[in-house]
DNA sequence: CAGTGAGCGAGCTTCCGCTTGACTT
């Protein structure tokens, strides 16, 4: 039997640690938190100094079961979990839980898990420091209050099941008015000058720095510009450098994963986890940015080896982050001579760019000449530039470059291409210039990285809660990540050539969007209410506000109950007052009247979604029932406008007879669709469902039954109700409501009724509620349409057109 | 899976931060 125990937070570390410390110790670990509020409203007792109520949670009952067995064995426990907040937290509820004792409890801190630094923390061990328990104590109570005060709320004002809270709120905050800055932007257009000048591989691009609004005066420009000469006037050469980026932390990381490798953050954290537990990297959640004296030395040795001596730089990296905890490293490769690893794709791109970014980091900056030539014009005062940069050094370059979120934008290209030899005075030959029409750009919307980047700003959430705080906002039907089509937008271009103007319009897409964040009517809809009555709350500065708060309670300054005390009181009330006086809120809109009827036509949320309503509300007099329509993708109550809105009820529309039965379009959830004896068509993207005719409308009846009867190989006569058809990946056995694989090498169509029994026999049901079924058993009927959803699951209905149209 | 848009009012929903599995396509 081991004589000590210690106990960290992650398995993974305690196996490393485990490795360092010998047979004297048993290392083990918690699994993060092992207690929690219970869940029920009486959790914090208000009235006794907000006393709180906590539980093992079933999963955690092993754990701690364990625990404690071994607790009792061993001659000193030693809690070594994190130097934070939590962590701190976390010691105390084990010595709680545990019934550890003062003397044969120590507590120990170490920021990286290398032998020194663990040998080093072993010697100098201390006691819990329960004034940092206590701002933990204070972060959660304040967490909990708001978020199941609020949400209750937003159930009797709003809609059933929502949620509001400290951190999820500010998120969808930032979405909507994002969205709205969006909406409101108008682009302005305004034609830039630019010239080429010199021939073949001397060719260079030079530009004017004015803009013109008017094409006119950009006409002008050129035409003053046919018969002029181009001069050298100015040349400037100075040197610049670039440093690299820090090495990453979890925010830094699922940018630059999301940009570079088109991840979403919720992949890189799975993909992270998986290096994290086979020993490549060091823990994937973390907000520091420094790195272990052995990180820097192995990473130096590794430089030097691979690119020499003076392409090495010792750099220390200090956290920005006003919030940072620096509970751990900054992430890196655990040896940095392992360049690549084993494992699927996306841990091997994901090991690169950690190696990369860990390993520029300690790398020399790289070093540029920049040359700006100033080129004068004989008839004109203006002068244009041009730009050009030779790298001198590559320095970090040779292993990584940082992207940033404008990299789509290449209407700056070249920007840094190479100028000829010049000389002051000398005269140039101008190819080509061009005046082009260039809109200006709405503000960007979030991508789910750029909104991890921007909570961090605003010190809002924690690296272990950037991916889940995402899913929350989705799965709440908040936001959505979306693609968007964009339009096509003309834009004009003058071209001066061989001393002729000519004029030309050309067009471009603009608008079009790949996995950004769009703010759903009901996130808009539950934000609006909380800015309005939660003012303080939904405020991008009230975490940083409580954070300040948190880090005096930490020092001893102030007491946590009153810091509480102070808060909850006025939130209660205005809580209250809410509850009295606030409507309920539908984000309803009116757009006008029915240019035929005159009847009202407005917008709101109902029980459905967001809706069209033509006419009142019936009532005893007036017992006539208004006409509704729900809105389609992509519209919003804010932005409908009253054509849109008159266009939605043209449809469900009759589109003729067939086989005794009418046939009608309309569009739903999946599209447009045609509707025949109570059976679905789905109308081809080609066809306007405004337009379908009765023999098109036949036409597509008739070809999804030859479909259906291809699917179908076998029906059988013991019961009707098990079929054998031909599915997206083969055939495949419909047994009642359960799908069940065909073993390999086995031909369908001599399968017996009894063979196939036994195949579905040993084919566990798949509901939809069985994942949550055992585990929260309440949860399962209202996740499971939320679960839909995710994004992860959106390929597969994008890619079931392909095959069907081939045939 | 694709019509709906009221209410007799049961019983439910909900927060943020620590950690990993155990699920399916």
């Amino acid at each position: 039997m081991a004589k000590n125990l210690l106990i960290v937070e992650s398995p993974a570390k305690a196996k490393t640690i485990e490795g360092y410390l010998g047979k004297d110790f048993t290392v083990k670990s918690s699994y993060g938190h092992i207690r929690d509020l219970v869940k029920s409203d009486d959790a914090i007792n208000i009235a006794s100094n907000f006393e709180q109520k906590y539980e093992v949670p079933a999963d955690k009952k092993q754990i701690v079961a364990e625990l404690k067995k071994l607790a009792k064995e061993a001659e000193m426990v030693w809690l070594a979990s994190d130097e934070d907040r939590e962590g701190e937290a976390i010691s105390w509820h084990l010595f709680e839980t545990l019934g550890l004792k003062d003397a044969t409890t120590k507590r120990i801190v170490f920021h990286e898990i290398t032998k020194p630094a663990i040998m080093r923390a072993i010697e100098n061990p201390r006691k819990i420091d329960y004034n940092l328990v206590n701002a933990q104590q204070a972060r959660r109570v304040l967490d909990r209050l708001v978020g199941f005060e609020l949400s209750p709320v937003l159930w009797k004002k709003v809609k059933p099941s929502l949620s509001a809270g400290r951190v999820q709120s500010v998120a969808v905050r930032l979405i909507v008015d994002r969205e709205r800055e969006v909406n409101k932007f108008t682009a302005e257009a305004a034609f830039r000058i630019a010239a080429t000048f010199g021939k073949g591989r001397e060719a260079f691009k030079a530009e004017l720095a004015e803009r013109y609004s008017q094409q006119e005066d950009a006409e002008k420009f050129l035409t003053d510009c046919v018969d002029a000469t181009f001069k050298v006037n100015s040349l400037e050469t100075k040197p610049l450098r670039r440093s690299p980026a820090a090495p990453f932390t979890t925010s830094t990381l699922q940018q630059e994963a999301s940009r570079k490798l088109g991840f979403s953050v919720s992949r890189t954290m799975q993909v992270a986890q998986k290096l994290y537990e086979s020993g490549k990297i060091t823990y994937m959640r973390t907000d520091s940015v420094n790195l272990s004296d052995t990180a820097i030395n192995a990473a130096q040795a590794q430089i030097v080896r691979a690119y020499g001596e003076k392409y090495h730089t010792l750099r220390k990296y200090k956290t920005k982050s006003a919030s940072a905890q620096e509970a751990h490293e900054a992430i890196r490769p655990t040896y940095f001579d392992v360049h690549t690893v084993d494992g699927d794709n996306s841990e091997k791109r994901l090991y690169e760019l950690i190696w990369k970014r860990a390993i520029a980091s300690q790398m020399s900056e790289a070093q540029f000449e920049k040359t700006t030539a100033k080129i004068g014009i004989s008839t004109r005062k203006e002068e244009l530039t041009a730009n050009g940069e030779v790298m001198k050094f590559d320095g970090f370059l040779k292993v990584y470059l940082e992207s940033n979120d404008e990299d789509e934008d290449n209407t700056q290209d070249e920007d840094n291409a190479m100028l000829p030899p010049l000389t002051v005075g000398q005269l140039l030959n101008m190819n080509e210039m061009t005046a082009t029409e260039r809109y200006s750009r709405p503000p960007a919307r979030y991508t789910e990285a750029s909104l991890v980047k921007k909570l961090e700003e605003l010190s809002i959430g924690r690296p272990s809660t950037y991916a889940p705080t995402i899913s929350t906002i989705q799965n709440r039907g908040y936001v959505v990540k979306e693609e968007r089509e964009g339009r096509t937008r003309n834009f004009r271009v003058l071209t001066l050539k061989a001393g002729s103007i000519t004029k030309e319009q050309r067009s471009e897409n603009t608008g079009a969007e790949r996995n950004k964040l769009f703010p759903t009517d009901i996130g808009a809809v539950v934000n609006d209410f909380l800015v309005q009555y939660f003012q303080g709350i939904v405020d991008f500065n009230f975490t940083a506000g409580v954070e300040k708060k948190f880090d005096e309670i930490a020092q001893g300054l102030e007491e946590w109950t009153d810091m509480i005390r102070k808060f909850y009181q006025p939130f209660h009330i205005e809580v209250e007052n809410t509850l009295k006086t606030a409507d309920k809120a539908t984000g309803e809109r009116e757009l006008g009247v029915h240019p035929e009827s005159g009847k009202k036509i407005s917008v709101r949320i109902g029980r459905y979604g967001p809706f069209v309503q033509v006419g009142e509300n019936a009532t005893d007099e007036n017992p006539e029932k208004p006409l509704y329509a729900s809105l389609r993708a992509g519209q919003m109550i804010e932005t409908i406008s009253l054509d849109e809105a008159l266009e939605l009820f043209k449809l469900p529309k009759k589109v003729g007879f067939y086989e005794d039965k009418d046939m009608t379009v309309a569009i739903g959830k999946f599209g447009p669709y045609i509707r025949h004896n109570s059976a679905f068509y789905s109308l081809p993207k080609e066809i306007d469902p405004l337009d379908v005719t009765e023999p098109q409308a036949i036409e597509i009846i008739e070809a999804k039954r030859v479909r259906d009867a291809e699917r179908l190989i076998k029906v059988f006569d013991e019961n009707p109700e098990v079929k054998i058809l031909n599915g997206r990946w083969g055939p495949y056995i419909e047994f009642e409501k359960l799908n069940v694989k065909i073993p390999k090498g086995k031909e369908p169509l001599e399968l017996t009724f009894d063979e196939v029994k036994a195949l579905a026999d040993a084919t566990p049901a798949t509901g939809k509620k069985g994942r949550f079924g055992k585990a929260a058993p309440k949860a399962a009927a209202a996740k499971a349409p939320a679960a839909k959803k995710t994004p992860a699951k959106k390929k597969a209905p994008a890619k079931k057109a392909a095959p069907k149209a081939k045939k």
